[in-house]
DNA sequence: CTGTTAGCGCATTCAC
DNA sequence: GTGAATGCGCTAACAG
């Protein structure tokens, strides 16, 4: 009795606040203080509108509601690459954040394209009430802009100097220096460095850290190479040309591409070659050698972004700036260099 | 001069369509007809118009818009785990093909728990016009009923006989069959095979396919896995066990995992055992040996599921099914079991 | 061509 | 406690 027509093909149109108060026989100020909670309402009128609501199936309309409180219990996430398995586990972080916050999550994706960056995040932030940034591409310039035309802007694995903007990053220079010293300790002394995208705050940095360990004791020779496991493929080549006993690459992700091209060459890891990535993939100890690496919580770093974001004011970020700090894990793929004593320096400081 | 007082950390309230009609001394009706263009405008109000809203900096509000149109512009995505290389492959080809209609993607991860999924969708539903839901692991009874709760709805690899909900689904039964006829063509009679989450669509569609291939030529033993790479590891001591010389997993992303234990174990792939994957992920032929593998483009899944969502009615779904017919790609992790012919089938039959 | 009016669905004032 | 009125920002329908 009483439910309206369902006809087999035909949908009901979406039940507005106005039926169920109908259905109910009261107010559509009554329906919402049921739903909202916002004033007490006595036990009649609430069971006949909590009725009401199932038999209709109600929901109130977020894009009203809104409308109504000016934000949208949403985030966006905008994300070079989503293939990237970094990428894809950062978002999955912020996404379990948000759920467990009721709010909802708006993913961008760039293909890598820095000139994409800018209109997606600035898209985004209509749709949201902020937005995190991974690993932009985009200038430091652009990026000033944006913070200044999007209400919550928080970057991931990207901090700037001028601009005061909220992020969480991982301390490149510190995985960079631990791999650099394993390497160093394990008697390597000339290391072929397979370089990320230039435009990547994160390859900048490890820069900063290669100037500071590359010295007298470690030779670091840079190949030109990028952010996928393709372009780690494509540069392999490259870095067994320089004659070095060890690859240090950008990522995991690149490694796993320079792996598979030693393999194909007949190259043996870590016999001829060393071998490094950077954040611990979960493929990475799925590949022969098991890769040596840097670890990373992909995941806690989307969580923090959305802590970041939650706190974050509307007006003017105060920009709190969360460091995390990798962790070196050996794994297979690094080893003493073919003919070489496994602890020369330690042998000359002594 | 003119420019709004921008204090330094005071953010100005975000400009709606009254300030702008005021900025540029037009009706708000005007500004709406600048930026929809909807209705001409001469030259004068528009001009200064269009420089009213670039001073301002305004964007419409698309919540606004929204609850006047009754649409959203923006499509839900809802899969069982994004760190799943599969699925983030997926929803890029959604989000891609999205952007492109200028719509936006919203996602959300149900950590492959079967019981959150409804929840998730009927969620997304009230926030976009409609959902794409990934290799739904709820029961058929579920999602015929969220079919009826949630405007348009398409599924990724589930067919459903009851319920005609539009659907793009590879052809398990194919890609199976042809990685049995493979494996029998190398001399293979026994096989093992790792089994996906027995909630999923696709592993039922799989077993079908199996009946069909198992029998005298080939036996199948079915050993209990899951959908992750994890799993694999964990059940490739079973799969060992059961004497196969082959070992058929549920997916590349579960293969890999096995392939990792199996390494770990000294036993050789495919010298000793051989190894099949399913979905060919941008990582199976990064390890060693390359994977041999039934090759689907997920992005094109993806794709396919976004052409579907457009074109779908918000009333009763037609329910087309897009079906996508995987292709075989014999790579290094099989070959014909230690000590037998490669071809006695062949010798047999002749 | 342009301005005024109304209303999308909802929560939150006010009166009662 | 409850109902009626107001307005969030925007665009469609009307007038002029």
């Amino acid at each position: 009795m009483g439910r309206a027509q369902t006809g087999t093909g035909a949908r009901p149109p979406r039940a507005t606040i106005i039926d169920v108060a109908r259905e109910a026989g009261v107010s559509p100020a009554t329906v919402s203080r049921v739903l909202t909670g916002s004033k007490p309402v006595s036990a009649g009128p609430e069971q006949r509108v909590r009725a009401a609501v199932a038999r209709l199936g109600y929901r109130p309309n977020p894009a009203a509601q809104g409308l109504l409180r000016g934000t949208t219990s949403a985030v966006g996430v905008v994300v070079p690459d989503l293939s990237n398995p970094y990428f894809a586990e950062v978002l999955k972080g912020v996404t379990n954040a948000a759920q467990h916050a009721d709010f909802r999550t708006l993913v961008a994706d760039t293909g890598e394209k820095a000139g994409t960056e800018r209109d997606a995040a600035l898209e985004l932030s209509r749709w949201a009430d902020g937005v995190v940034l991974c690993s932009p591409r985009m200038s430091q310039w652009e990026l000033s802009e944006l913070a200044a035309a999007v209400p919550r802007l928080v970057c991931v694995n990207r901090l700037s100097r001028d601009t005061p903007i909220p992020a969480v990053a991982v301390d490149f220079g510190a995985g960079v220096a631990s791999i650099c010293r394993h390497l160093g300790e394990l008697g390597h002394r000339r290391v072929a460095y397979l370089r990320g995208p230039g435009r990547a705050w994160s390859e900048r940095a490890r820069q900063q850290a290669l100037r500071a360990a590359g010295g007298a004791d470690l030779e670091i020779v840079q190949i030109p190479c990028g952010s996928s496991s393709v372009d780690g493929h494509r540069a392999a080549d490259a870095a067994l040309a320089t004659r070095a006993t060890a690859v240090m690459a950008f990522s995991d992700y690149v490694a796993l591409g320079a792996l598979a091209r030693f393999d194909e060459l007949g190259v043996s890891v870590p016999d001829e070659i060393s071998l490094t990535g950077f954040d611990d993939i979960a493929l990475s100890c799925l590949v022969s050698p098991r890769l040596t690496t840097v670890t990373v919580n992909k995941q806690d770093l989307g969580r923090r972004a959305w802590e970041l974001f939650s706190a974050t004011e509307d007006d003017g970020a105060t920009g709190p700036v969360v460091t995390v700090t990798p962790e070196l894990v050996i794994r297979g793929s690094t080893a003493v260099p073919a003919g070489a004593d496994p602890l020369p320096r330690t042998a000359v400081d002594g």
